[in-house]
DNA sequence: CTGAAAGCGCTTACAG
DNA sequence: CTGAAAGCGCTTACAG
């Protein structure tokens, strides 16, 4: 049965040591050390560490009005695009003493306002959030408070605000260069039906690379899937495709999700990637050199997006200005979209 | 340019509404509610949306000695099985109105006691740990402290607090036994050298389902991979094994991360699976499905893992016991381990 | 029904 | 070199 025992507070210190509480304050943070009798500055030092003394940093953030503390919203931390991300973003934030608070919003407009409630009552010292859809007037909002934040992942191309994300358009339009270089000119498009600013670049990036090629857009080689229920309405779109009197000879999916959707419902009907099908993808997979077809896809530069976004916003936290980074994507590629 | 407003206190709030500022708690925090009038209580409530009111819980926290922040400690975030029992403990917590602050201990001893302090410091309500290696200490001295806490994943089983885990003897003994069953004999085992209790009771699990079976141990079917720089121990010892005159039919890797190593170097070497030889694993892979060959596994119970350990420290919290329990592990069969 | 007052554990401008 | 004192924004036992 172990028992509550009361923390010790600079006053038990000072009671010790026979000096205030202000001159053990000032030693234990190093403040005013010329100033400082060497001999109590020393005892002040023992006498605390013999008694075990951890300073109580709520009581600090009260009265310093800083917390240390960076709150994280994401849709899903267990999605590894963001876990990766905020194992950087930790990283990045503990090398300047902070601590991250974090939490999910399932892109769900009401529990993003609910967390960035929770987050500002607790006094984070700033916020960084992948917006979920729809939240332009929440984000809108907290410029009008007193919190820093900037985003990641997505953004209002409206808003100025600071925010990090990938350059969409170039990298999508990459990935479809590549396959119509490969020798593809009927290219497919399974995308989210969505106002996401990020996803409908993606869109446009595929647009680009068709249009600088001279291939003719054919509507019914783009499908856009429901976001709420996407696992049939992706399995319905990419067997639409395939029944097609003329059908696409290689397919670019603008998200992780709906790739592996994809090709889990091709392999099912023994369709052969490259061979019938070239892929592209976005995102990396986990342990994807097992796949029966590795696949050719956009990498995103999750550690830079973390660390800069950390560093502008404890940026932002000391002087305020806006910054708005657009990093490259790379194309890795590899069998999927490779015929021989 | 944004002008960091003040924020509004309970003060503002009782100076516009005239009363004091303790009236003004009682009714936003609904106490004493019979006994306050109607109309003040009215009153109160409009100016305090009016002026936009937020209540500091820095503050609050400093009076009450509660923070309703839960501190998780695991060895890396990024890791897809701590991401996701992070999201499961996140909404655990969220449903009691906590908030959780993260950080990952790299599986570095001295990273994990400065996280426990951090977190300490900021008066965490509760712990929720999955402890690194040798740092039972740590744990210990933490069972004096006054915050509750649990471990998760792992444990120490001469230590008397609380803990949710996999009974990863019994888990191992299923994978051990299923590849018996499949007509294995020479079955090999690929884990890691260490002291990590949960680590070697699937060593244990494999020892026992042998000797029930009556197959003798051999020494060279069991490698240890050195956790500092595991991919070329991993490489040398499936290529040992495969070197041996009489080499295993099975393998069975006691982490995920050895797991998908092992295969990666099977697959180079052109070595059939199952065919040539079967394997089981420990742990779910994400879109494990478009593997070449989808793995035989072992699945933890991830979400009730992270759901008890909650329950349980947020129970701890309002009154002190110690709970410890046992999960069961799964195993779902798949081609790598079925020869046809 | 309502309020004055103390206090949580710190920091820091000010005075000596 | 050192300390008394105010105050951060709340909560709550107590008094009326």
């Amino acid at each position: 049965m172990s028992l509550r025992k009361k923390k010790v507070s600079l006053k038990d210190i000072a009671q010790q040591v026979g000096v205030s509480t202000a001159l053990v304050s000032y030693v234990l943070n190093n403040k005013r050390e010329d100033r400082i009798s060497k001999e109590v500055a020393k005892k002040i030092r023992s006498t605390a560490k013999k008694m075990n003394y951890r300073t109580n940093q709520i009581a600090r953030s009260l009265k310093t009005n800083k917390t240390a503390t960076l709150g994280l919203i994401v849709a899903d931390i267990s999605n590894p695009f963001f876990s990766q991300l905020a194992r950087f973003i930790e990283d990045q934030a503990a090398a300047a003493n902070y601590t991250v608070i974090f939490a999910s919003s399932d892109e769900n407009e009401q529990k993003s306002q609910n967390l960035i409630n929770v987050f500002l009552d607790r006094q984070v010292d700033g916020l960084i959030i992948a917006p979920a859809e729809n939240t332009k007037p929440q984000i809108r909002a907290l410029q009008r408070s007193a919190t820093p934040f900037v985003l990641v992942d997505r953004y209002f191309p409206d808003l100025k605000c600071s925010y990090v994300a990938l350059d969409n358009f170039q990298a999508a339009r990459e990935a479809v260069r590549h396959l119509i270089r490969e020798g593809n000119r009927r290219i497919g498009l399974i995308t989210f039906k969505t106002s996401f600013f990020h996803i409908n670049e993606r869109r446009n990036g595929y647009l680009s690379a068709l249009r600088e090629a001279g291939i003719p857009i054919n509507k019914k080689w783009i499908r856009e899937i429901n976001m709420a229920d996407p696992a049939p309405g992706i399995k319905k779109a990419v067997a639409d495709m395939l029944a097609l009197p003329t059908r696409p000879e290689a397919l670019f999916f603008s998200t992780n999700m709906l790739y592996i959707q994809g090709m889990i419902y091709l392999r099912q009907q023994g369709i052969k990637v490259p061979d019938e099908i070239a892929i592209v993808s976005f995102d990396e997979t986990e342990a994807s050199e097992l796949f029966d077809v590795p696949p050719t896809y956009i990498r995103q530069p999750i550690r830079e997006m973390g660390q800069q976004a950390t560093r502008i916003l404890i940026e932002n936290i000391e002087r305020r200005h806006t910054r708005q980074v657009h990093l490259p994507g790379e194309l890795i590629i590899n069998t999927s979209s490779i015929r021989r």
